[in-house]
DNA sequence: TATTGTTATACTCTATAACTATA
DNA sequence: TATAGTTATAGAGTATAACAATA
């Protein structure tokens, strides 16, 4: 009934993935120091770019964390000017959150680095594989998101 | 002075790998569910027969784990007849530690369940690509272990 | 004195529940 | 009453430090 032949020796995926996780946050942890960002932050910063986001608590499902532990996150942020957070005049209960250009540069730069970092480790792998590694890593964190729990 | 070009939209390497690891864990969970077991009593279960490990210490770097971490974790798996914990006889302070045959057969349980998941959702990539990106994530997985913090 | 395993403690991170202000 | 955001509290998970046994 196992439609593909499995290699018993092999280590489970979880058992690479997890551990790689934690190596590449540890790899950009003095990236992030250098610019006072904890990764919440960057992530915040990195994600407000791509899809303006209406309230906090989408921002905060879609970078994967709890709504109330971005709140500090946020006052950080607007505190030093990288994004401002107003009242939707609409709907006065929601915050409009958008990045400054301060907070726009910075996180080109922080990812800038940090992607330097991650070229020079992709380096390890033949330049071959890299384009396939990276098109089924894709595929498959897209799958493990749409499908929570499976 | 940079290498390779970047794709400056693509979503860094860490902001994928990590949300993968935690489905990977989620998709895991139900199944150590079924047999009574943590994340790190299969990984203690899993560790122990690949590489047969004289001290707990060594054990616990293995897995990545603290080492006063796995100490309730040995003493469930040795209480319920999955594993024996005794004084080497050479040096009485290390506890030599071996599965019993109830488990291996544990652990050849859990992992078939394990993996036979991870090829569902390794099925979610092409054929053609699998062989390459489980090559590349292990090359990936090796190298980020053997220079933590890079 | 150094090391293995253990226990006790403190700390960090995360989630839950309660509160406010708007609607 | 319901929802967005916030604050306060409690819980889980983790690391740090102190301890006993052995070398």
């Amino acid at each position: 009934m196992n439609a593909a032949p499995r290699d018993a020796s092999r280590l489970d995926l979880a058992a690479m993935v997890v551990p790689l996780g934690r190596a590449l946050m540890a790899a950009e942890q003095p990236v992030l120091d250098d610019h006072g960002l904890t990764m919440w932050a960057y992530a915040v910063l990195s994600h407000l770019d791509e899809t303006p986001l209406r309230t906090q608590a989408a921002l905060a499902e879609a970078i994967h964390a709890d709504k109330t532990r971005i709140i500090a996150v946020l006052d950080d942020l607007e505190s030093r000017g990288l994004l401002t957070r107003r009242p939707d005049p609409k709907d006065r209960r929601v915050r409009l959150l958008s990045l400054t250009s301060e907070g726009r540069q910075l996180r080109d730069t922080v990812r800038a680095a940090v992607q330097d970092r991650e070229e020079r480790m992709l380096g390890q792998i033949p330049a071959a594989d890299r384009e396939t590694f990276l098109r089924s890593l894709r595929t498959l964190y897209e799958v493990s998101q749409s499908r929570p729990g499976r």
